[in-house]
DNA sequence: ATTACTATTTAGTAATACTAAGTATAGCGC
DNA sequence: GCGCTATACTTAGTATTACTAAATAGTAAT
């Protein structure tokens, strides 16, 4: 099942790194603790290498942070302009899409239409 | 943006032949037809590598017909037992990511929780 | 000094979808 | 018959995204 989740995992990093600066171990955590259930457990290898797309894409900002009380060094991540505008048009695309999605389940025997559908 | 469709594809396929037997192409037009705009346009590498996937998996079964009308023979496809199970469970796993994606988003400052979430 | 926790990096692999081409059948007009 | 179009399926090669698994390194407590 883990296969739906790809592609949003970018999208839901750039949600969590729009709430404030923060840096990469955080953002595996966070990650975990809000729906891991679902989303399955997000490791570093998976984590780290989106957020170097996301920078090289300019989508979000770096600053290196001295090590702190406990624990190394922190490289901390911020939303850039141009990564604001994109994750606006991401969300806006990501419910178009699940709406679409929801259309096609819409039409199997057997499997009622989400309530919310209806009362859109 | 065509990051999203990845792993979902499997379900819409099941999703359509779940409405009744029918043969790749007319999942290519269906598929096309339906939401096109949004999950961006599939050609034939793209579905019929799919439905391969879903036979081997036992989750669709395969009828050869000869030659029709117009055009060449089709493999008719319609789903197993372990097909409609497995559906389903898709569906009930989709909604519960979509759900949890929601509630990424409700977090981002500026963005609403959709409206549906609300009502559920 | 060993353990535990924090924090980042990266090499190799797997899964999924896309591109772009090819094969083959049938009907139609000429 | 021949080319054209539409139908229908196949596949090789590539790209993208995520996962596995391991390594590196700093801080603090025992």
């Amino acid at each position: 099942m883990r296969q739906f989740k790809k592609g949003s995992l970018e999208m839901i990093l750039l949600c969590l790194i729009a709430q404030g600066e923060t840096y990469g171990y955080e953002l595996l955590t966070r990650l975990n603790s809000g729906g891991a259930s679902v989303l399955g457990y997000a490791r570093e290898g998976t984590v780290y290498p989106i957020l170097y797309r996301l920078q090289d894409a300019g989508l979000i900002r770096c600053r290196m942070a001295p090590s702190a009380a406990n624990g190394g060094a922190k490289k901390y991540y911020a939303l850039t302009e141009r990564g604001r505008e994109t994750l606006g048009e991401l969300i806006a695309f990501w419910r178009a899409y699940a709406r679409c999605v929801e259309d096609f389940i819409g039409e199997v025997p057997g499997e009622e239409t989400a309530a919310w559908k209806s009362s859109i």
